[in-house]
DNA sequence: AAGGAGGGCTAGACCGGTTCACTTCTGTGG
DNA sequence: CCACAGAAGTGAACCGGTCTAGCCCTCCTT
């Protein structure tokens, strides 16, 4: 009654259906050489066999895989917190499931070691190509990885990706739209809550803002370097609130940080939206669920996520390749943003 | 200049030691039958020429797959608000990436989809084993997966999993530890903000709250059913704290909930701690960023990963299976948590 | 009726490893 | 000096598919 563990191959189903191998390989692939009636045949014996083609045997025959890698650096319990990259997961997902691939995921600890995973992947052929994110300046992946050919997809802006063909967000053009709000809203005193310098996105966003705020004549805000968790967000909010020139606006590079600078207003009883306007960045559900409710700089996730992996295929498959920005994030005013006290 | 796109193999590597293909293989296995300087030679010449074995070729000669599959089951945008899984994923590739072997990641949108999904996985070699989450009561999973013989651990109580090795935590125990908890406090009236009834574990909990809630001789509480959503725990909270017989502590299914009742209760004028105490399940940083911080019920979710992984080994390794709950989630205070007004 | 085209199908080489039966060589005990 | 054990290494079969060259047949053309 248990498992029938027979492993039941191709030979089998040819057998079962009278014809040889190659006929039912011609069937499975949906390639003419076979009549309707044979095929039919076929799928009815492998059906009945409960029979599905061997993956290791068909990617070792075809010389070439389907399955693409993701290897995400992050300590884990920063990544849990973010809800980007499930979304950017699934969106992902969304499109490699249209074709039968499957994704590898890994979370790794520095970028020597996805260096050396993504290699290994490489090499023994265990994935077709990969997703490269969170680019930092200089990323020291560049060069060891187009070395050995990988064909990848680089989520970041070109300017950091050395060249691997990319998919981006524009966040410089989002800073400005933030930044700009805040401003027409009448505040002078704006902060910046970015990401740890290295971090490629991190130093746009912040140059995006400084040269905003240039723009507009108000005098550079203060801009605070955190790692993104929630931690650095409260820290950076305290002492942001605590200095001289406590501003009127704080702008957070996602919104883990935001939440926790509103607890940090609210413990330190400063009003938002009266005091002090909070727009978050990354927006999620969370931002929905707080008191006040968070505004955010807001992007489709899943969407983005989807367009990677659909010019990973376009790599794959040898085309031109049409790196480009996918939508830019736009401001979603919540109750969190006001014009500052008079 | 570009990658030397020809495809170096068993073969070359062979003959650029002088050795025939077997000791190469041989020595890349560490198996005895060459010599310690033929060894080294080996591993010179494969250096070198950058080899490393086909993956494809390997488990197709070895019968066998060095992956696991997972596959989740939820809405991609509450996934992503759930810290916890990110969190187990991390948890599980850390003992996977011990023992060279990759996860094999998808969400799927229902149930049925993810029966398809992993006999496909299972019939094609794709994955070795596999890793099963979110045990509904009777679950449909239990009966075709089994059928066709995969091995595979459960995530959930023996009662839920039909059959299936298993690792769980103790639910019902924390559940009357927290409801214990609020009851010293002074709380008489309170209430239980669960999962869906379907999902095995959301009734687990919701019977020990009640039988708990009985032990101690209160009336029972006021349950409600969500869909784990922070859209969900607002609705909840909203309606309870409207009710006619308001209660003054929740006790919440996992914390994106608890969060969003702490916003309700901000938004209504209801002050926590000190009218209404909040208890979270599923402790995460979030817990922390709030103001006030929740208190919660708090477990090693990553640990927990990591020894369903461990099982999942002992099951492919063809072992007895040492079936069993990891440590039980144990309360942390904070401060939503106090006596109830007087 | 001969020649050609093309559909349907098969045999067998091939992908790149692993493994097993077997050979060769070296040292060892009787 | 021979028998024998064990270590080192080889050659070929095998894993389960894909794919190409080629065979047979039917139908069409002239």
């Amino acid at each position: 009654m248990s498992a029938p563990s027979v492993r039941v191959t191709i030979k089998d189903v040819a057998a079962a259906a009278g014809v040889s191998k190659g006929a039912v390989s011609l069937a499975f692939n949906d390639k003419p050489g076979v009549s309707d009636a044979t095929r039919e045949r076929i799928f009815a014996a492998a059906r009945q066999l409960g029979w599905a083609p061997n993956s290791s045997a068909r990617s070792l025959s075809r010389q070439s895989v389907d399955t693409v890698g993701l290897a995400i650096c992050r300590p884990a319990r920063l990544l849990g917190l973010e809800p980007f990259y499930m979304e950017f997961v699934s969106g992902i997902e969304s499109v490699l499931a249209e074709r039968d691939c499957s994704l590898l995921l890994r979370l790794v600890g520095s970028l020597d070691e996805e260096i050396g995973l993504q290699e290994r992947w490489w090499r023994e052929r265990q994935i077709g190509g990969s997703i490269l994110v969170d680019f930092h300046h200089e990323d020291p992946r560049i060069a060891p990885l187009r070395r050995i050919g990988l064909p990848a997809v680089a989520v970041g802006h070109p300017s950091l990706t050395g060249g691997f063909p990319s998919v981006w967000t524009d966040d410089d053009a989002a800073v400005a739209e933030a930044v700009r709000y805040l401003a027409v809203l009448g505040h002078r005193r704006i902060a910046h809550v970015g990401g740890p310098r290295g971090l490629g996105h991190s130093t746009i966003r912040t140059t995006a803002f400084e040269r905003t705020m240039s723009e507009l004549g108000l005098d550079g805000g203060p801009h605070v370097e955190t790692a993104f968790s929630g931690e650095d967000g409260a820290r950076a909010t305290r002492s942001l609130l605590l200095s001289a020139e406590r501003p009127t606006a704080i702008l957070y590079d996602n919104d883990i940080m935001a939440v926790a600078g509103l607890g940090v207003a609210a413990e330190m009883g400063v009003s938002v939206p009266d005091d002090l306007s909070l727009l978050a960045w990354d927006d999620s559900q969370l931002c929905r669920l707080t008191h006040p409710t968070l505004s955010a700089m807001s992007h489709d996730v899943h969407g983005f996520g989807a367009q990677v992996a659909r010019v990973l295929f376009e790599v794959l498959a040898g085309h031109d390749v049409t790196s480009g920005p996918v939508a830019t994030p736009s401001l979603v005013p919540r109750a969190s943003t006001a014009p500052p006290p008079s």
